[in-house]
DNA sequence: TTAATGCTTCGTCTATGGTCAAACTATGAA
DNA sequence: TTCATAGTTTGACCATAGACGAAGCATTAA
């Protein structure tokens, strides 16, 4: 038996179904309360107390006191990719969750999954950067062209302010929805802060949904996606 | 409630510390049997067969049946990487398995598989076979060539008395130490076998360590893996 | 102060699921 | 055939930990 990291312990952590559900709804990136999260697991404000102590301590989940309240959010954006690695491996491995809600084709459409776009518009985009030369791909790697950086740069995205920050500034990210990829990373942030900026998209309160205009939608396509 | 990938059945799968143990066992991209990682974990085979199922129906782990032994390994690299961003983030965070015990690298060298020989010089035996054309490999089939069989004649070992038992001459075998194929079937018996007569090689008593002697190791390298 | 809200702690209950021994199946060797 | 080894299945046991209600803090508003 080898020593190392102990992968039980966060497996455990993300194992139980309402701690689980509480990490996927923070995923948007969103702060959350106590009583938000316990109502979002489908459990009294007593267990979601017991629950948000244990992800605290394991670091999962940063805590900012408000007034009464208490806000948690996903501690870091590590913790966020793994979440988005574990639902596009369970997409795969055709797990879903059987509890049903209100069933939301806007959610397929455009949403946030952590802190960049996802859905149809965001394979959209990610598919256009590719064709287009804007990104490469090799072997799981994503790379901004020299053509891609003019263009982001054109486009009002200090590129290069992004590389010198610790994160990555391509990644892909499997779409749970459409099982296919799209653009996480720094650049994929940056890109949804901007469509946000100039008024193409904003995110629906209190959930994950991001409702483009008509108008953003067309030009988001014809931009990137051409 | 969303609808979504369920994270939960996979936090799970992966929270229980002797399944930890295995898929951490397993993440060399080596392929184990059941026995094996059993013994990683540290639990019977009872229980470790049961672990093994559930990872199986998950889709985390693929199984390839070999005579009386079942080898498990990942079932893709996807895996893989979620096991390793688990383990980095698990890292990060202090989360440490204290447990340790030996490893030896005697058993990696040269083994007994069965009856044959395997670890990295069976390894190198049944390449070389194959690049000095003595073996053919087609789709999981080995079958020896009429060069292959002059030169086992001329070695010492009778293969048309080898050919007439009910036992298949020439198999391929998955070697855990290398995750590559070795020989085996009656042919590789009737080698390690002439190894023995000739002094090149001995069982170590109660083990399952072959060790080779320097000129012996030698002769076999020169003789078949030139 | 009093009341209301947000959240945590405590005590207790309960069920899920991990564990093993023993019996059984399957494959290979003699 | 008979024996040995590898692995699975079954059934019983039991510890862990998730669930809730009630009580206890903490913060805000009146």
């Amino acid at each position: 038996m080898k020593e190392g990291p102990d992968i039980a312990l966060l497996g455990a952590l993300i194992g139980d179904p309402a701690r689980a559900n509480m990490l996927t709804s923070l995923m948007s990136g969103k702060a959350l309360t106590a009583s938000e999260l316990a109502a979002e697991a489908g459990i009294t404000p007593a267990t979601a107390s017991v629950h948000l102590k244990k992800l605290l301590a394991a670091a999962l989940l940063r805590q900012r006191k408000q007034g009464r309240h208490r806000y948690f959010a996903l501690a870091d954006d590590e913790v966020g990719s793994l979440l988005e690695t574990l639902m596009g491996l369970a997409a795969k491995r055709g797990m879903l969750r059987t509890r049903t809600g209100p069933k939301d084709p806007a959610l397929r459409k455009a949403r946030v999954c952590y802190n960049h776009l996802a859905g149809d518009l965001g394979v959209s985009l990610y598919e256009g950067l590719i064709t287009t030369g804007h990104l490469r791909e090799d072997d799981d790697e994503v790379t901004l062209t020299v053509a891609g950086q003019a263009s982001m740069e054109q486009f009002g995205i200090d590129v290069g302010a992004l590389q010198s920050g610790r994160r990555a500034l391509c990644k892909s990210c499997l779409d749970w929805s459409s099982r296919r990829t799209h653009l996480a990373g720094a650049l994929g942030t940056a890109l949804l802060g901007r469509f946000y900026d100039l008024g193409w998209a904003k995110r629906q309160e209190g959930s994950r949904v991001i409702t483009f205009s008509g108008s953003g939608e067309k030009k988001l396509l014809e931009q990137f996606a051409a």
